[in-house]
DNA sequence: CTGTTAGCGCTTTCAG
DNA sequence: CTGAAAGCGCTAACAG
């Protein structure tokens, strides 16, 4: 007892335990780590020692000592719209469930920043990511390190094509052909697409569900009516404007997501037109917020928490076998057609 | 060389890179670390090998050498409405700028997973954390922990009055009162108002704004009109209903945010009544989505990346100060109210 | 069931 | 400017 009054502001370790109870260190770190082959009288010593000093394993030093950081990291490129909160608390959940800690970091949809964040979780050893890379990433060597490390990566929404890892992903193709053909099915003729960068698979995939839906009803596809455009807000309004002053202009839009569905129909409302009596909205995602604005939206719902915890077991799946027996399925998970008043 | 070709998926360590240059690995380590003191060829010999060999520090062993773990904690009830979201980026890139890493834990309203993520936070050993508590916290011994143990702690949004330390905190009286006033001012006499748990500062502080602000026009406060509940979205419908159906029903309602806000919205809509025409509704916080529903709401905005920033500043301006020399200020932000149409 | 002995990869005195 | 040695707090064989 006598030695506790000499430590001052020192967090108590293992040693201490052991000093004060005059028994090994190893022995302590035994019942601390739930080993069962201590005695149940020694056992009872150390529990209530601990829980009278206060003691607080120190994580660090168990990550250095095991090899394991027991964190994993997730990066995506923004927080801000309801589609990535939701994934990730759903990963969050899966991952306390095993007994691991999340490290998220936001790239902003930098390309830079993606990077800088990848070497962070190098830096902090994650053992394992989830990534959903950003709108400008073309060039996938900060992600393929991880791969040539040995560390667990799985991607979701937004994958990378060239590397063969696990990918949770939904039917895109399916779901934009779903949209457009219930909007050809209510009678719309001319349906433009606001598609995203090409170097997005969603983007490319969504594009294709959209013409496979225009062939096979006999429409052809104009390409007047098809705008690509690379996710910035300011963009939106010239984009509908434009759609809407052609001479020949849509009566229904396809947007590649909810933010720019909802920016859309403000556009057209903002020029005196209504939705969907002159014009049909569609978005993708289902986002919290598509169901409160005016009119409400039509959307490819996604199910984002099955996405978070399909994307989280598959990790841990890796995380727990020898790398040798990785597998590398594709789950791709199924949407849902939300019809609202929009369309 | 002889060496490298031996180490097989053995991560690539200072001693390797001293034992290959053959010097002392305290001289790699200084370069590393940007230590001065060392001969330019060296420095530079050094940094090639490492780049060559593509040499990753690991940060984990730095933490358990310098008893720095460089990573903060936030601890916040939810993460799925846009004021959390944004509150994080902020923090994140503050903390970024700082080197340091956020470790984010959701406590999803509930105690006792703030107590656990409490409890993760320790065993990470965060230099410091930035909390906004549950609606259910009134024990605040989990937090209290950190005071105790010397690691600086700040509050923000949801704050705990019994604890002496940093908080960041918007006018939130001032905020309620300019929203409630400017009601009146539009003519509106029965003013309802929806407050939050009365556990928490803000549902007070809001709720003594709205009195505040009746009572300087002289409109007694109606005990009918105000009611308290605990922010689950199924008894919103609830007590929207019970207001509308009174016999001397509200022309108005104050909301204590604008998810509640919202909702309050669709309820009085469903109920074939017109806002603002029958009854106004007025939020608290300037959601994402508040610009974007029918009718759009006014809403007191908070300026929440400053929140963010300043949380951080203060957070880090304890890290790296001595205990001591820590001060306890309470940094009041202006809100500002935004009128839209639902008022 | 318990103790001993090495580390994990890095920083940090203290000597030169 | 450089090196040697001790140690951060814990785990993990290996003996007993």
């Amino acid at each position: 007892m006598i030695y506790l009054i000499c430590m001052k502001n020192h967090q108590i370790t293992i040693f201490d335990l052991a000093r004060e109870l005059n028994i090994s260190k190893s022995t302590v770190s035994r019942v601390l780590t739930g080993h069962p082959n201590v005695h149940p009288d020694t056992r009872k010593r150390v529990l209530d020692l601990a829980e009278k000093l206060d003691y607080q394993r120190n994580m660090i030093a168990i990550q250095l000592a095991t090899q394991q950081s027991k964190t994993i990291g997730i990066i995506i490129p923004e927080i801000l719209s309801s589609y990535f909160p939701y994934v990730i608390a759903a990963i969050q959940e899966e991952a306390h469930k095993e007994g691991y800690n999340v490290l998220i970091s936001q790239s902003n949809e930098s390309y830079e920043t993606e990077v800088t964040n990848a070497k962070v979780m190098l830096d902090n050893r994650v053992d394992g990511v989830i990534v959903s890379i950003t709108k400008e990433t073309l060039n996938f060597d900060h992600l393929k390190v991880f791969q040539k490390k040995g560390i667990p990566i799985v991607f979701f929404n937004r994958v990378c094509n060239e590397m063969v890892v696990p990918k949770v992903i939904v039917d895109d193709y399916e779901g934009a052909f779903g949209a457009v053909e219930h909007l050809i099915l209510s009678g719309r003729k001319r349906i433009a697409h606001l598609s995203g960068p090409s170097s997005l698979a969603i983007s490319v995939k969504r594009l294709n569900g959209y013409l496979a839906a225009l062939k096979k009803h006999n429409i052809p596809a104009d390409p007047e009516l098809i705008i690509s455009y690379d996710f910035s807000k300011e963009k939106i309004a010239i984009y509908v404007n434009h759609l809407i002053n052609l001479k020949n202009p849509p009566d229904a839009i396809f947007a590649i997501n909810d933010p720019t569905a909802i920016d859309t129909i403000q556009i057209i409302k903002k020029n005196g037109l209504r939705v969907p009596e002159d014009i049909a909205v569609v978005g993708f995602s289902d986002d919290y917020v598509s169901a409160l604005i005016e009119p409400p939206l039509t959307t490819v719902a996604q199910p984002v928490r099955e996405i978070g915890i399909t994307a989280a077991q598959l990790l841990f799946d890796q995380i727990k076998k020898d790398s040798s027996q990785w597998k590398t399925p594709v789950k791709i998970l199924k949407t849902k057609l939300i019809v609202r008043k929009s369309s």
